[in-house]
DNA sequence: TATAATGTTTGAAC
DNA sequence: AGTTCAAACATTAT
């Protein structure tokens, strides 16, 4: 799941703040139990990580490749990797299952929020990441998946965001012009923000996709090329006329 | 029906 | 000792 599944999520799970865990289960190999009496203070994220903040703990979920979460209904015949159950304003219990997702209980204290380098934000940075692109001697299909420099964007937002900055994936991240590079995160931040209206509106994202499993390229009409690009060898869509390469 | 994939972490192998 | 890489996780669309 990429930054803009995270985004809603963390959107659809804030209106838990306030309320109390007063009963845990699930096959999660964390602590659970310190959760237990836990009053749910605020939920945030940062990229592709979701974080459930308690007074004195806080629960970080990564939902992975088939990560998901349900509320109140639960899968049926499948232990869920945890369930919390809340007391919300003494009404009805609410039951929120984790299937899938990779949990890990880390202290408040140390938690990094900082967003700036999360697409997604209104604090992103965009000039930080325009020096991380000129410094890097990656490839810049490894670069933009790089949750350190672009946190949230994930293999889809990649290839969108360099078909639409006309920019070859086997671009030298540092080769690429100043201008090529502002427009490159321009795109990322764009259709990222795309990518989050349609799940809003629980349209498919597939008809936005112009590259990503397509045959052919939306500009030329030619076939575009597959690869397994970079030290990551994630599935790249690329049009060899239209996206240019920086070597 | 078999395959591949919106991803990260871990730990073995080199 | 640093790096590289496969395995594990286990679902769902094609």
């Amino acid at each position: 799941m990429e930054g803009p599944g995270v985004q809603l999520i963390k959107e659809k799970l804030s209106y838990l703040k306030g309320s109390f865990v007063f009963e845990v289960s699930g096959n999660s190999k964390i602590d659970k139990e310190k959760l237990l009496g836990k009053e749910l203070l605020s939920v945030d994220s940062v990229g592709k990580q979701l974080f459930l903040i308690f007074e004195g703990v806080a629960l970080r979920v990564h939902f992975g490749m088939y990560g998901s979460f349900r509320i109140n209904n639960p899968k049926p015949d499948k232990v869920p990797r945890l369930l919390l159950r809340f007391n919300k304003d003494g009404k009805r219990p609410v039951d929120l299952y984790f299937y899938n997702t990779s949990l890990r209980l880390v202290d408040p204290r140390e938690l990094n929020l900082d967003n700036s380098v999360d697409v997604l934000s209104e604090n992103f940075d965009r000039e930080k990441a325009l020096e991380k692109i000129k410094s890097d001697e990656r490839v810049i299909s490894d670069v933009l998946l790089d949750q350190e420099i672009f946190a949230g964007i994930g293999n889809i937002i990649k290839n969108e965001a360099l078909f639409l900055a006309k920019v070859h994936p086997e671009s030298i991240s540092s080769k690429i012009p100043d201008d090529v590079a502002r427009d490159l995160i321009d795109k990322s931040v764009y259709f990222s923000q795309v990518f989050l209206e349609h799940r809003k509106k629980g349209w498919p994202l597939k008809k936005v996709l112009l590259v990503y499993n397509r045959k052919f390229c939306p500009l030329c009409d030619s076939k575009l090329k597959v690869r397994y690009v970079g030290k990551s060898r994630r599935k790249t869509f690329f049009c060899e006329k239209c996206q240019r390469l920086y070597l």
